[in-house]
DNA sequence: ATAATTAAGGACAAATATATCCTTAATTAT
DNA sequence: ATAATTAAGGATATATTTGTCCTTAATTAT
């Protein structure tokens, strides 16, 4: 559904947000490997969640990293599917047209209508706070259970 | 939400189906033109069409060109998905993982799957046919407004 | 101050998706 | 049979996405 890019954006802010605080960073080695991304890709997406906006707090230096502060914590996942401009995956026609909308409706909008607005709300109406206290079920996860390597030693 | 690929197969088929019989063919000229798609690349989609399964008929020659049978208007709207590979794109994790299912649920899984079975049901519960009767209504469209040129003379 | 650590960012590489062009094969009309 | 028409398919081009590497800047510890 989503570019590599968002996936990644969406996994390691939840990661982030999850293990970190302003005395606690996290650096992106530790994140890309948590959540499986690879590392200099991943700083890339972080950057555009530093930079352009201020989801995400990032420190360099020893001791640096990511992390999110409690107020941006409360922001809504839709944010980062704006800052990553993948909304209009969710928001577009599915047969591509230009404008989704009773106005000039595709074959596919009458159905399409009434799910559009439940993704929206999958992700506006859901904070990042909200996901961390699903996530204290332990069977929930942010990786691929295939991802994870048992290093001996 | 779909490749382009997906979004010129489901106008083309939707078209063909609409346009053509048997004794009616229609040419990639006038699909792509109707549908608003570049015409070799949609000739290359419509082959995947034609060639691996059998949803969409094809004849050479003079008066050639593409049309369904009754039989292949019976066809869900997935099927088009399938033969694109891209059903995984409403089947698959949100967040990216490889399996999306209750067993290893990531945090979006709990909404999610609320949504994915109304996004596989909007496709699969729903036949070329279906989309032809809804297509009667002239205010339902497959081109893009703006893409439509008067052409005087 | 110096060295170490870590994110920022530029440059480049590889993979994939999208698009075009041209030749070939099939079919039909003459 | 020949010519005309149309899809099939190969080759290639372009754009975008994804991924890597290296240098720079910022910060901290010593
Ligand atoms: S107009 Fe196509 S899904 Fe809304
Ligand atoms: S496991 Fe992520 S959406 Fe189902």
């Amino acid at each position: 559904m989503f570019s590599k890019s968002t996936e990644y954006a969406l996994r390691a802010v939840l990661y982030i947000a999850k293990y970190s605080s302003a005395d606690k960073k996290i650096g992106i080695e530790t994140v890309s490997t948590a959540v499986g991304s690879p590392k200099s890709f991943t700083a890339k997406v972080l950057q555009k969640l530093t930079k352009n906006n201020c989801l995400i707090n990032s420190v360099s230096g020893p001791n640096g990293g990511f992390f999110l502060t409690e107020e941006a914590k409360k922001t809504s996942m839709l944010r980062i599917l704006e800052i990553l401009e993948e909304e209009h995956v969710i928001t577009k026609c599915v047969l591509g047209l230009q404008e989704c909308s009773d106005v000039n409706p595709c074959p596919m909008h009458n159905r399409y209508k009434l799910i559009k607005p439940l993704l929206i709300d999958m992700f506006e109406n859901k904070s990042i706070q909200d996901v961390l206290n699903e996530l204290t079920d332990s069977s929930i996860t942010l990786i691929d259970v295939q991802d994870i390597r048992i290093t001996h030693k």
